[in-house]
DNA sequence: TGGACCGCCATGGTATCTCATGGGAAATTA
DNA sequence: TAATTTCCCATGAGATACCATGGCGGTCCA
């Protein structure tokens, strides 16, 4: 079964660059047999993306085995496949943050992990509450115009 | 057997923010081997959102699994599955709602639990009275038009 | 038909345990 | 050897699992 990550959960991060990943997302990454998180920087917005190690497998395998790859391939072996790095739990559940990371995704003193179903991203709250809040006045202008066109296309 | 939400019916919130889910919504959940809900702030007005945790499954399972998301699908991400929250019920049928949840609904000390089908949703009962006396208002006024120029657009 | 009984459901309270976090020792590297 | 990193233990607050109670409604029986 695949036990997604849901929700949002902010977390402090110490001095030593340490943050206790989220109990459910440690659930449901020991579930699938995994001991830590793999992190790689965004390619949407300021936040570290994260997610099981077998994912970054996963994606290997999905990339054709050419010998003069595509470039989206190589796009993405670059970007997200060596730009990604493993960080296991330690006793308590947490991880060590990478330094380059962390000012990739201007993080101070707290982390947000927010669950995005198959992946999940970390962002410093206060990005995080401004992309959201662009985002829902996207989704409230779709809305907006679907009323005065009299169409419905919820689903 | 009973599958979808339907009623109003509601309850009281205690000091630890727990309430209790209307019997008939949680024989439904558990009817499909749910042991909780899920919640999430409204889209589109001032109450919570609660549906079956396999409602969020599925729509993130509808999302497109690549490595770099639309635009859309990121929105649906941050604004449902990363708002989301899973409350499993208690001995007794009760949630906890979070508290950041009954700030944006207005919650005090009372919820009213609003059957809507496949979803339902948890209001502050004098926001839910006004809510439905606007919609009502507008039913009403889409119907004298409908008079008065001899239409019937009545489904 | 009236009354007593029984069970379900909403609600209040308490004990237990999990989880996030801090600190330090051991190991590793430069 | 000094500086960093990794591993492990300690702790307290907050969350959750469990137990108890009372009220309402429905049912069964006399």
């Amino acid at each position: 079964m695949l036990k997604a990550f849901i929700g949002t959960f902010v977390n402090k991060i110490d001095a030593k660059g340490r943050i206790s990943v989220p109990a459910p997302f440690r659930t449901s990454l020991q579930a699938r047999g995994l001991t830590g998180v793999a992190l790689f920087p965004s390619l949407t917005g300021a936040c570290i993306e994260g997610c099981g190690l077998d994912r970054i497998e996963a994606l290997v395998e999905s990339m054709h085995d050419a010998p003069l790859p595509s470039v989206d391939d190589d796009a993405i072996a670059h970007l997200i496949v060596g730009s990604a790095r493993e960080t296991p739990f330690d006793a308590g559940g947490r991880i060590v943050l990478p330094e380059d990371f962390i000012a990739k995704a201007n993080l101070t003193d707290k982390g947000a992990f927010v669950g995005k179903g198959r992946t999940f991203q970390i962002w410093e709250p206060g990005a995080l509450a401004k992309t959201q809040d662009a985002l829902m006045q996207r989704v409230l202008a779709g809305r907006k115009a679907q009323m005065s066109t009299g169409k419905d296309e919820a689903r």
